[in-house]
DNA sequence: CAGTGGTCTAGACCACTTC
DNA sequence: AAGTGGTCTAGACCACTGT
């Protein structure tokens, strides 16, 4: 682990330990730097760390402030969050199972080729699962992949996580997803299989993975069960 | 402005321009170094801004990777927006009305309480605005705010921009916000302004803003027309 | 004014990738 | 082995805040 975010775990553990309270001051970055035996530039680097999660603010010829983290529940999903459902809410000690609605390979069409940066001859992996957590349904997920990046999905690693796989497995690096989220109107499909009535409003996700390499590697639309799942999100002023 | 920030502005101008292309390699940071005349540090604190915004990928013992920035093309993702809505919007180039809907003061009951960090004896300002786009409804807003912080908001403000109102007149500084996504059911407000029919999924953001000195100043709800807004989101990994 | 955080340097070592 | 990005240092200067 690196010094600075050793540094920055420590600070966010004696904040939540109440040891710099809410409303108070962190000691000066120097007085930080002779406590931990490191150069300032390195305490500034784990400060900004915490800037960055929102527990200080940092004023220029002030001091750091400690903020008062909000108290947004945690059962919600992190919108930056790429792990997949199952770690997700492993953290939660929640059964997910995933039942595969379809599970296909065709050549991509021009949307698709688009957004994969794929010839229509490369193929591509249709996939619908419904994930169910706790036995109830929570999402219908859509999503496409391609074939040669992921050369053996199997029905197993389906019914499991994706995501594991491609880590632990294929050793495949993700480096970040765009996504955008809105509320639409359910389709055949969602009631059907998110067992929603025809005016329960859906938070449809849909997302474009990218590997460090820079390949996009999944395109995929989750409908979420509005009464199941909501995102929230942390922004900073630059 | 910053070396870092300039250094980082230049090199995602060079990528716009497709003097480096999507998919070839940035120079290593000692050659930019050099060309820039600056160290190596500074060099690195620019590639990750670049990072961080998803221009590049960079991968030790490698390179630096220019990523492919798909429908991206605007500067900003709105998520990560809290200029509210009439700055977003004059980048379009569209008109932005405010109707006032509901515009009191009164004292906090328990949930505003909290959220805000107020006694049961600050008073609060209670306002219902809907938010129209070229004419059209687009977002029924609903704020609170304390009176203490924002002393002498009047309808002139409202029928504009509050955020202008903060940070030009008032000088309060930003430091960011928690916001909260979800599909909802219209309500009969909803029904009533936003103009849209029962079965009309709503897009609801719920927000806390907070500035720099840690004090939150805003609560609100936003309502959406599920037609007309969604939300977009760059994530990465750590 | 003294003290704070923000930036920047020149150089160093390390972990990693490709050859 | 050579080259890359990631981290870290010791010290410096600056912009800003409080008094």
């Amino acid at each position: 682990m690196n010094k600075y975010e050793t540094i920055a775990d420590l600070l966010k553990q004696r904040i939540r330990q109440n040891l710099y309270p809410v409303g108070s001051f962190l000691p000066s970055q120097s007085e930080l730097a002779s406590e931990f035996d490191v150069s300032r530039m390195t305490i500034n680097k784990a400060i900004n760390i915490l800037t960055m999660e929102g527990f200080v603010s940092p004023q220029r010829g002030f001091g750091t402030k400690i903020l008062n983290r909000p108290f947004w529940n945690n059962d919600v999903s992190p919108v930056d969050q790429y792990n997949g459902l199952t770690s997700e809410m492993a953290r939660y000690h929640r059964d997910v199972e995933s039942k595969i609605i379809n599970f296909d390979v065709a050549f991509p069409d021009s949307d698709e080729q688009a957004h994969l940066s794929l010839t229509a001859q490369q193929p591509i992996y249709r996939i619908i699962r419904l994930r169910l957590v706790n036995k109830e349904p929570y999402i219908l997920e859509h999503t496409i992949m391609p074939v040669d990046l992921i050369p053996n999905l199997t029905d197993e690693i389906l019914h499991h996580s994706i995501y594991a796989y491609l880590q632990d497995e294929l050793g495949l690096q993700i480096a970040g997803a765009y996504r955008n989220i809105q509320a639409v109107k359910p389709d055949a499909l969602d009631l059907q299989y998110l067992n929603c009535k025809p005016d329960d409003p859906v938070l449809e996700v849909a997302q474009m993975v990218y590997l460090k390499n820079g390949q996009p590697f999944e395109y995929s639309h989750s409908r979420n069960r509005y009464d199941k799942r909501s995102f929230t999100e942390l922004s900073l002023r630059k």
